[in-house]
DNA sequence: AGAAGATTTACAACTCGTTTACATCCAAGC
DNA sequence: GCTTGGATGTAAACGAGTTGTAAATCTTCT
């Protein structure tokens, strides 16, 4: 949801007129000038598609793709250059599609819309140091090996994860966790932080607060 | 791999046009002058795409889709109708792309390409490990060797293959193999899971998630 | 009706969350 | 600094609930 686009345009006015549209669509929207400020932006932000012009200043849309491919994102043109031999290589070096201005601000909707939902096979992930939680195969992995985590740990983690720097009561992780009708011994909270300091070596990072509860260190 | 390619057009110069280039360029053709036609032909035999005009007597092209979704034939269209409603429904409905006539045969045939390289990506063959399953003649192998497998059990081990690695509740697996509709025992899956286990020797990879399901682990 | 397959049942075997018990740690007061 | 009482760490036991599996029962097809 709220898909992260990046626009790429030289030509003001259009870059304007996109972003309006996009933005009106219910996307987050990022504007580049030229490719420089583009790849700049990818290495700082996550995006989930680019739409680029072809004739920029400085790095032009097509010595762009790469640096897209790298991040995984797939790319459409948008572009004047109408002629076949551009569309045939923008396609050629993996764009995902091709439109050529003037376009249809629906026709270019509906286009991202195919190619966001077939991008959209990439899985929901969590991470925290070297730690990655993939939420789909429920799969907990630590500098790549694989963790065995039961289900009260899995969940406990997430709620960790979920709130890193902030100090969790037992309470509030027996409602989080357990559900807001649990009756039981708060002690109980103690035992599952424990087994996930010690599968995950967290010891540092899982800090007990005194009297309090526990908190997930924010990673530094 | 000599890919199938139907191409439904009612405009014999266009048709002859578009068949002459792409058995040039080493594609097996069937053209089709009409929806109908199309019809029979998909019935017949197996098509890796189709090319469809939207302007069609009696069964037009939009009509046409639904039929091609069945049989999983992804679909390009090629129109005259360059208008922007034709172009935003074909694509909406779930063709792959559309090109408006007159478009450069290169083009298309790029195009094609990257269609058929997409679903190329879902194959009709399925392994994991030394099992293999056919789907077209609905058998199963390990290690060469045919095994028999019933319906149902048929069923989920085509679900867990693909979808490897994610967790999958009795409940899911009920959704996918037996309908969304069903009412029963989630138990039932249990008995199919151990009777895959026991004939595919699946007892490691086809795992248990406590409280939850069931998993086919990742193969390394 | 018979056969094959699918579902339900029944119970044994097992798992994992909770509790318990005790060791260790912490912070405040002397 | 030392003491002390409560808080936390952790291994182990327990048992409710979950899963494996064979057998009984129900369905469907011929």
């Amino acid at each position: 949801m709220n898909e992260r686009i990046l626009i790429v345009e030289d030509d003001p006015a259009i870059s304007k007129l996109i972003d309006t549209n996009l933005v009106l669509s219910g996307y987050q929207t990022v504007c580049a000038m030229e490719g420089k400020q583009a790849v700049e932006a990818i290495h700082a932000q996550r995006f989930d598609l680019a739409l680029c012009d072809i004739m920029l200043p400085e790095l032009d849309g097509f010595e762009l793709l790469p640096y897209m491919k790298e991040k995984g994102i797939p790319v459409i043109y948008v572009s004047a250059k109408a002629d076949v031999q551009s569309r045939v290589q923008g396609l050629r070096l993996g764009a995902e599609d091709y439109l050529v201005k003037p376009f249809d601000i629906l026709e270019l909707l509906v286009r991202m819309e195919k190619v966001l939902a077939r991008a959209d096979k990439q899985p929901k992930q969590l991470t925290y140091g070297d730690i990655a939680v993939d939420m789909e195969s429920r799969s907990v992995t630590k500098g790549g090996e694989t963790i065995s985590l039961k289900n009260m740990e899995y969940e406990l983690l997430l709620t960790f994860l979920r709130h890193p720097g902030m100090v969790m009561t037992r309470e509030d992780l027996l409602h989080q966790v357990w559900g807001d009708e649990y009756i039981g011994e708060t002690r109980t909270v103690d035992v599952h932080v424990a087994a996930l300091r010690r599968k995950l070596d967290l010891n540092k990072e899982l800090a007990t607060v005194y009297k309090i509860g526990y908190r997930l260190e924010m990673q530094p």
